[in-house]
DNA sequence: AGCACGCCGACT
DNA sequence: GTCGGCGTGCTC
């Protein structure tokens, strides 16, 4: 730094060894670049990269946002802003994050605004409320310094406050009218007139659990028998005082009475009085203090150790991921269902600990309502913590402190726990790597956790684990290439066998009648007989609502969703039409509001209506239905999950849900109602999904020695992929559909951006895209870009959308470059006026 | 993303 | 005559 330009960018009086800071950060907006500020010199020991700092953005937000670089070039063009405040000493974002988080913003064509967005749980981010409030010391009569008129309209304003006593910038900036309203607060601030609290800060509040303990004077012997006598005359009071000594030893464990005992514990006991504890409060004979706790309440000493019998061939599977990783960073463990991939992992997060490493596991959402989080739970004590989409943001700040602090050394999570702020990982595992919920489509950042868990750990020096009973073929394709190891568990844990899979036709069974509604009577037997034998059952249909489609049977009108290019679905439970895509829904239709005919009558089937012809066919079973539907609240799974544990529940009908990791000992029997909706999808990887689905869903049939049945029915039971479910064989599978991406030019020959144009207007919304494919063959060529096309369901929401398709060779060097031109070309489009009001969006790697 | 500045319709 | 519609341009 020369001194020269501190003179000039500095109105202090410069000293000789006087620096002058900036920093570039990261603004909570989808903005291009960083924006730089400078940093008040006696603040100059609290920059720290990766800390949040509060500025002003433009006239009137004051944002909080991630110093991301700090250095000494003062910005040539313009005059930079001084940040406002220091909220952090210590990083919230690691720069191992911040490097991950450039890479996602470049590779994912996104802006770091949006990945900081998605990062950060939300009681971090603190907008833009920044709050003030009257100085205590302060006093306006005697106060030394004039006022101007509108430093006395915040007095006013601030003084007439009643139990508030706050107000927010942005309130000030409506009181002001406009202008910079900064300078005021500042003025008003240097008079010692009020004061800003930066605690603005932190919205993440500490759960707190109250307590009670003995006070300390009846601690001893003869204190404690008075006591008694004392309270002879109230049998109330001492009935809570037993139950108290009761559950605290103070005799035996001198702090055991320091540590208390909850207060709930007492006040909601049956057979206590909970005045009578309170009065006992306020007769100071048990006093009352408030505990701050972890919202992950867990065993405080984890069972040391707890040893898991590896199997044989789980042993050999360790060892050969152990040697494996000894020369590569990543192996693919494929893994038939049921084969205890998660004792390997358990045994791999053990191992990674021990060398100092911290551990990140990532699971699909409904794996981990499961029991996999007890068991490691069981293992790993209070050093594991948990990251669910369903957590409260509290929750997540919680997490997000426990890493930074060290006090969480792994983290079992779903996709999002890829931003928590890890530096010094050894292990990553991402389990059922296949699963396309691991894609985020909306918003911004569009990123694939396994991708990012990939680079992570090439980032940090890390070992990558990804584990699957049906990788995808990218995956396999990159294991068989030698680039990651490839290590295979083709048994079962323990005696259970692979299932049995059969095919029903169900076009000959209906040709036969031996159709009941959507069930053939070999599945309907079948579920007979295994609730007989007390066992449980699984049924499976891709498909939420009643039904699909409703339709006149007169003059067949259907009725439509207003916003979508979709039919309405019927949900019986609520009597309602819905749109599975806005959300819109509206009373179901009796008559036909364009024949008037009462003959409206629903097509298709979802859920709904398997549950309750099911119900009615076999009035004996106790279903239970999981979808969107019925777990839309917090618990809602585990309940769903438990009770179907507990075979309180003996026939679960579900969506993908059901198919997703669930492990119950006692099904024996899965059904999938309609397999022929799976396989028709006009989709390069509709056979891999359906080949994967199909597997995954079979793999909850037989467990613990028992041997499963899966029954599928179908219309046409000779397609190809039947077979390959049939006998297992992913190999075939695998090496079919390779050579059709091959041929095809598909990943992972090449690899695919698609491009997504939305506009009002249709018209709009075909010619935007037909412009921006046209830029696009200018930068990349003809052959890269295919489209643009209207999807099946082209609108949305009320938005019309195109779709252009690009492919693209897999060097680094090559995706690169064109991610330039991309960037380019819709930048070209979204100078064309016309189409300022379309939606340009790129999804990388799309699922 | 907001929010201010800037040019054309229905109101006191 | 004004109030206000939302189109577009900028924010260190």
């Amino acid at each position: 730094m020369t001194l020269a330009l501190d003179f000039i960018s500095d109105q202090q009086t410069p000293t000789a060894d006087r620096v002058t800071l900036f920093v570039d950060v990261i603004l909570p907006l989808p903005l291009p670049r960083l924006y730089t500020y400078r940093v008040p010199f006696e603040l100059n020991d609290r920059v720290v990269i990766g800390g949040r700092v509060i500025v002003q953005f433009g006239a009137k937000k004051t944002l909080s946002c991630i110093v991301a670089a700090v250095h000494e070039q003062a910005p040539k063009e313009y005059q930079a802003k001084y940040i406002l405040e220091f909220i952090d000493d210590a990083p919230v974002v690691t720069q191992p994050q911040l490097k991950l988080f450039r890479w996602m913003a470049e590779y994912y064509l996104c802006t770091l605004g949006e990945v900081i967005n998605a990062a950060l749980p939300s009681a971090l981010k603190l907008s833009s409320e920044s709050r003030i409030q009257l100085h205590p010391a302060f006093e306006r009569d005697t106060n030394e310094y004039p006022m101007t008129s509108q430093e006395d309209k915040i007095l006013d304003a601030l003084g007439a406050l009643e139990d508030a006593k706050s107000l927010t910038f942005t309130e000030v900036g409506d009181l002001l009218g406009v202008a910079s309203f900064h300078k005021v607060i500042k003025s008003l601030m240097h008079k010692e007139a009020i004061f800003l609290f930066e605690h603005t800060a932190d919205k993440y509040s500490p759960k707190v659990l109250k307590k009670v303990r003995l006070h300390g004077r009846h601690l001893t012997e003869s204190n404690l028998e008075r006591l008694f006598e004392d309270l002879t005359s109230k049998p109330k009071q001492l009935d809570v005082l037993m139950k108290y000594l009761q559950r605290v030893p103070v005799y035996q464990d001198e702090h055991a009475n320091h540590r208390g005992l909850e207060k709930a514990y007492l006040t909601s006991s049956p057979h206590l009085s909970p005045s009578a504890v309170n009065t006992l409060i306020k007769n100071g004979i048990l006093e009352q203090f408030d505990q701050i706790v972890s919202r992950f309440p867990m065993d405080e000493n984890p069972i040391a150790h707890i040893q898991f019998e590896l199997s044989e061939s789980q042993t050999a599977a360790r060892d050969e991921i152990m040697t494996y990783f000894g020369e590569k960073d990543i192996v693919l463990l494929h893994g038939v269902t049921g084969s205890g991939k998660t004792e390997i992992y358990i045994d791999l997060i053990r191992q990674a600990l021990d060398g100092g490493g911290q551990v990140l596991y990532l699971l699909p959402e409904i794996a981990l309502t499961t029991q996999i989080v007890t068991r490691l739970l069981r293992v790993f004590g209070s050093r594991l913590g948990i990251y669910h989409s369903k957590f409260s943001d509290n929750e997540r700040v919680e997490v997000w402190n426990g890493v930074l602090s060290g006090r969480f050394q792994v983290v079992i999570g779903v996709r999002s726990a890829v931003f928590l702020p890890f530096d010094n990982l050894g292990l990553l595992i991402v389990d059922e790597e296949h699963e396309s919920s691991y894609k985020q489509y909306e918003p911004a950042p569009r990123y694939n956790a396994r991708e990012v868990a990939l680079m992570m750990g090439n980032f940090q020096g890390a070992k990558v684990l990804l584990g699957s009973a049906t990788p995808a073929v990218e995956t396999y394709y990159q294991a068989k290439q030698g680039r990651y190891g490839l290590v295979t568990l083709s048994k079962r844990f323990g005696e259970a066998g692979m299932p049995d899979i059969e095919l029903i036709d169900t076009r000959k069974q209906r040709e036969q009648k031996t159709m009941h509604n959507h069930f053939s009577a070999d599945l309907l037997g079948e579920i007979e007989r295994k609730l007989g034998a007390k066992e449980q059952v699984i049924l499976f249909q891709n498909r939420r609502g009643y039904a699909p489609v409703v339709a006149c049977q007169d003059c067949g009108w259907i009725p439509k969703c207003n916003n979508c290019a979709v039919s309405l679905s019927y949900h019986k439970h609520s009597h309602e039409l819905r749109c599975h895509y806005c959300g819109y829904h509206e009373s179901m239709v009796t008559k036909c509001p364009a024949c008037g005919s009462r003959a409206v009558k629903t097509v298709g089937f979802g859920t709904e209506k398997i549950e309750d012809d099911l119900k009615i066919m076999l009035p004996q079973a106790s279903v239970q239905r999981m979808d969107l539907d019925t777990t839309r609240a917090k618990n809602a799974y585990q309940q769903i999950i438990s009770d179907f544990e507990k075979q309180v529940t003996n026939v679960l009908v579900g969506t993908q849900m059901v198919t997703k990791g669930l492990d119950f000992a006692n099904v024996s029997l899965v059904g999938i109602i309609n397999a022929d909706s799976i396989i028709h999808y006009p989709d390069f990887r509709a056979h891999e999904r359906a080949y994967q689905m199909f597997v995954q869903v079979s793999g909850r049939a037989g467990r613990k020695g028992k041997k499963g049945k899966v029954l599928i029915q179908t219309s046409d039971p000779t397609q190809v992929i039947f077979d390959k479910v049939i006998r297992n064989d992913y190999l075939e599978f695998y090496n079919y559909e390779i050579m059709q991406r091959q041929e095809h030019g598909y990943p992972p020959f090449m690899r695919i951006i698609k491009m997504t144009v939305k506009h009002m207007e249709q018209g709009l919304c075909e010619q935007a895209a037909i412009a921006l494919t046209g830029e696009l063959v200018d930068r990349l060529g003809r052959a890269a870009v295919l489209g643009p096309e209207a999807p099946y369901i082209f609108r949305i929401r009320n938005f019309y959308i195109q779709e252009i398709t690009i492919k693209l060779d897999r060097a680094h060097t090559v995706l690169k470059h064109a991610k330039l031109m991309i960037t380019e070309a819709m930048d070209a489009v979204k100078d064309q006026k016309e189409f300022r009001q379309a939606r340009l969006v790129p999804d990388v790697d799309p699922m």
